[in-house]
DNA sequence: CTGTTAGCGCGTTCAG
DNA sequence: CTGAACGCGCTAACAG
């Protein structure tokens, strides 16, 4: 019965070429401090016996994983996958692996989350979950930059987006076409993010001299069935809206279902506009008009704020805005008229 | 300036009761072999101190880490989103963590994460990639277990669906509501899932006594685009329809599009059936009638199995068929006819 | 039941 | 430029 050939270690290596371990490691790390003949002969063997320095032993001894958890609120949602890669991408350019971690909204999944960092399993925690669990046992604040989502918790390293200003552009780009009645799926209304868009689709009725009708203004809860239900209660409510403003693209994509459940036709009757540019944006039809988010970028450099932070301290401050742009798509148009414009980004419409 | 408390290791929890290191130990791992009282002192420091022991040092003490990877073809589909829910489940259930890995449909990248193992970063793969790197230096094979894709590099454990049965099952009941004509829409054909599917849709027309004209197949790429492309190919070549079977719902998503585009109402000119049951298939509009791959249960079955594995050494073996169903919506209905049937599960399609 | 001791594999002094 | 020796924090063996 053949016997596996165990995994290699550094002292495999070492007795192979004859040097000290010492020797292996600095080739490892320091080529240069190495005498270049005796550098060559540790490099083949390495290549040779296929070793890989056992990274619990190297992290263990660094006092660092190399590690970083990204976490998010619901890994259900396909918008967080475009946000890891992007993390996933800065990541492995800098040397660091990825963990995803679900949140599942509940803050004692947060906190075993830091628990895990303080275990060092992994170094810093890149948070979207926009709470953090309130008192932290023995003052102990993990590494955190924070995504889109900004928690109470006190001064920390940040990437956001102008949600006020890019909801301002997507009602903005409706009243343009003609719209005046626009209503407005919003997120849950507690949360600042909902707040700032149902804010953007204010002031851009503002800006028109439009005065706002609070009739016009439904919540939801960001899922495909709060967007038909807004639907509905609007139409059974009798409220008159020829576009409406959906704060996510899968309330739009509910709302666009549940129009045409009620015979109304996308965008001739209604217009209809998104945010987030997510996958459902063009599975749907009409294909969406939305504000896209730069997701890829927002996890990049949110993950390069942590290696600054990793590397600076817990002194590091930074935020960055990410700019978003508005897509237009075919379910938006002049009231009454059906679509024209093809898909394009509109730069002119760039938001910060 | 205050320092902050240093992070308690298990000497300071040793220190403050007055005991050994041991005995801290022993406390956290077999509680019952410590003595009622000191357990209860050594719990009490541990809380007050907030101790949590170093996950480094005891992963590299016992030479492994209680994570694994899940390492899927292309992290920018939401299919996966609910196998890592489900791994996550079991994983957690028995004390490990998971890293999700992309593979970027690159071999390289394959290999990379089997480097993760060999250098202990993880303790295993869960593989859903459908290919192996083909020689590993050293013969290092680490722990896997493979989902839904099957790699020909050797026997390995094994969680699956019946692709050809689920397919005939999916074509059977299109064949049922009347449909003779019926194209499919198949993914890449060299891959085995992909000719599976199309195997079940050729037995469920030969079932029916029908020739199957290869001019009713298409190949894809399992996405969006893909499903409008081959629609438009099949009109354009003036091939005659009334129902079609996508070997995925996103390709079934982009022939809704396509047929409406072309001014085909469906399911009344042409039925559509699906395959996977993803968050698309809600999504849409008709809601699309699908196979369900029941993915939170896969992704916990594999996790399942390589907790096995670990535990059983490398002669493990075992397969796991997994059941899928049909499931019922509103985009297929009998020739000529608008869609009847509401949304349920149809248990007495459910496929082995 | 508890304490003492010896490493796990690597990086990093400190001498030579 | 290279080697010997120490220790990171923890668990497992062995003594007591």
């Amino acid at each position: 019965m053949p016997t596996r050939p165990p995994i290699p270690t550094i002292r495999t290596v070492a007795s192979r070429v004859g040097v000290s371990v010492a020797t292996v490691s600095r080739t490892l790390k320091n080529p240069d401090k190495v005498r270049p003949d005796t550098r060559d002969a540790v490099l083949r063997a390495v290549a040779d016996l296929g070793f890989v320095p056992n990274a619990q032993a190297r992290n263990f001894r660094r006092q660092a994983s190399d590690t970083v958890i990204l976490l998010v609120r619901d890994i259900g949602n396909p918008f967080y996958l475009d946000v890891y890669k992007g993390v996933e991408e800065a990541a492995s350019a800098a040397g660091y692996k990825v963990l995803m971690g679900d949140a599942r909204r509940d803050p004692a999944r947060v906190a075993l989350h830091v628990d895990m960092v303080r275990a060092r399993h992994a170094d810093g925690l890149i948070l979207m979950t926009g709470s953090l669990p309130p008192s932290l046992p023995g003052d102990f604040l993990p590494p955190i930059v924070a995504a889109l989502e900004y928690p109470a918790a006190g001064p920390l390293p940040l990437v956001r987006i102008d949600n006020a200003a890019a909801a301002e552009t997507a009602v903005s780009y409706l009243v343009g076409l003609g719209h005046r009645r626009i209503a407005h799926v919003s997120g849950p209304i507690p949360e600042v993010m909902s707040a700032a868009r149902a804010d953007g689709w204010r002031r851009a009725l503002e800006a028109a001299g439009e005065a706002v009708d609070p009739a016009l203004m439904v919540w939801g809860d960001f899922s495909l069935d709060a967007g038909r239900r807004a639907v509905d209660h609007l139409l059974d409510a009798g409220v008159r809206f020829t576009a409406l403003f959906a704060a996510n693209d899968e309330m739009a994509a509910g709302a666009l279902n549940a129009l045409r459940a009620r015979g109304l036709r996308v965008p001739e009757d209604v217009s209809v506009v998104g945010f987030d540019d997510t996958v459902f944006a063009t599975a749907v039809d009409p294909p969406l008009t939305t504000i896209r988010q730069p997701k890829r970028e927002i996890g990049a450099a949110a993950m390069r704020l942590m290696v600054q932070r990793l590397a600076e301290g817990p002194r590091f401050r930074a935020e960055v805005v990410v700019p978003t742009e508005l897509v237009i798509r075919r379910s938006a148009s002049p009231p009454g008229q059906p679509a024209r414009e093809a898909e394009r980004p509109a730069a002119a419409l760039a938001t910060p």
